[in-house]
DNA sequence: CGATTTTTGTTCTATATTCGGATAAATCGT
DNA sequence: ACGATTTATCCGAATATAGAACAAAAATCG
């Protein structure tokens, strides 16, 4: 009979735990909430194991339905999430408040992350009318975006041939427009406890129009600057 | 020493899935970064079991193994966490900050979760020395803290004989002291689109030492009504 | 420095858990 | 009201899993 690929029984890993994890990340990462036979169609599963696992998901509060029994992410996924990489976002808050009010831009905290690289921490500014609404969690490749470019120029094992890494080595900060997301710039800065192994970058985002990098680099690094001050002095 | 019900046999609920969250609840919001024999002590597991559900964890980025073996929460969690009540969280944000800021208070948004309460949104004050670290997440009883206490007296099916309700009631706000946070206290108003069913409750809370409820409530009121208005026209 | 204990990780098989299709109930649209 | 679509449950077969025994690595100690 035809088999087709079809799940890798792979014994050391959980077939119904990678399951139920798949289905929560698809839940939590739609934007229209999901019906219980959309979610089994999308990962191709019966229906029975659809509901066992959404039960499941449920009794943790990690998904939730509405009046029509569409799915949502549940609120104990916040919970699941406030103590992650707390020290690190905590540490950074106060670098990337200043700087998001100086500049009056959207700042944020990156960090790698296997070979990508996932925003943590974003702050902001208090005081204007229209921003982009940006939460802590994408994922970016290293290549693409100023805040991965930090990353990676600040890396000494590795030799990109790209312009913008060589650049971004000589200058201490990136930039890049439209990589992620169209019509926005970023400037940013690597943050570096020990030589060569960059553990964050600080960065600021606007739209590309009016956006002079040259200005607003100094202030990125100045943060940078203060974040890697306050890291090494917690160092026990 | 496993002394209550061990493994409940609901074959409605899976299993493995629900071991494989309980460990993921127990690291993300332990401290201290367990070893997966600690893990698989609490939990009452087997280390097979356990390093299989682990591995799997770590797939999907939401664990994560430091240098020492030891295990941590993933940033993937902050993914999963970052579509959570988005709409209601960022409708909320220009009043919490506006708060935040008059009042040089952190305030908070709080929606009721099943017999709970759950803080999912925080603003701290932009220039503060000195603040509470504080994370959306957190759950509490709804009978403690003032959040709770506005929910509970905003809800017409509640009839709680307890003196703070009927006073929230009397005055649309509620005020707690050292009921969640020893020496601090909390003013919450709650936030109703239709009426008789409260949505969230947006509070502050600071030191209890110099903290005037009266004072407060206004501004704490006002977010409220300034959330509810922006809510009811987003309205389709 | 080598022996011993502790911790970390893997292999194996009986069996309980899970899977998937068939079935029943509920809801909706016309 | 009736058929169509969606939501939810049941049950036997088979498969993924649990748990203990086993192996490796690392830390501890004399």
């Amino acid at each position: 009979m035809p088999m087709s690929a079809k799940t890798t029984p792979d014994s050391s890993r959980s077939q119904t735990l990678d399951r139920g994890l798949s289905i929560l990340e698809f839940i939590a990462s739609t934007d229209e909430a999901p019906s219980i036979d959309q979610v089994s169609e999308h990962l191709g599963l019966g229906c029975s194991v659809t509901y066992r696992i959404i039960r499941t998901l449920e009794d943790h509060r990690l998904v939730v339905r509405d009046a029509n029994g569409k799915l949502g992410g549940g609120n104990q996924l916040l919970a699941l999430a406030a103590n992650v990489r707390s020290d690190l976002r905590a540490s950074a808050m106060p670098a990337l408040s200043q700087l998001a009010n100086t500049l009056e831009m959207t700042s944020f905290l990156v960090v790698p992350d296997a070979d990508e690289v996932v925003t943590i921490e974003v702050v902001e500014p208090s005081r204007t009318a229209a921003h982009i609404a940006y939460r802590p969690g994408p994922r970016h490749p290293r290549t693409k975006g100023a805040p991965g470019i930090a990353l990676l120029a600040a890396d000494p094992k590795v030799s990109s041939a790209r312009s913008a890494v060589k650049a971004a080595r000589k200058v201490g900060w990136a930039y890049s427009e439209s990589e992620v997301i169209q019509g926005m710039a970023s400037v940013a800065a690597p943050v570096t406890t020990q030589p060569g192994e960059p553990v964050a970058a600080i960065a600021v985002v606007h739209l590309a129009a009016n956006f002079d990098a040259q200005t607003v680099a100094p202030a990125v690094l100045h943060a940078a600057r203060s974040l890697e001050n306050k890291l090494s002095s917690s160092r026990t």
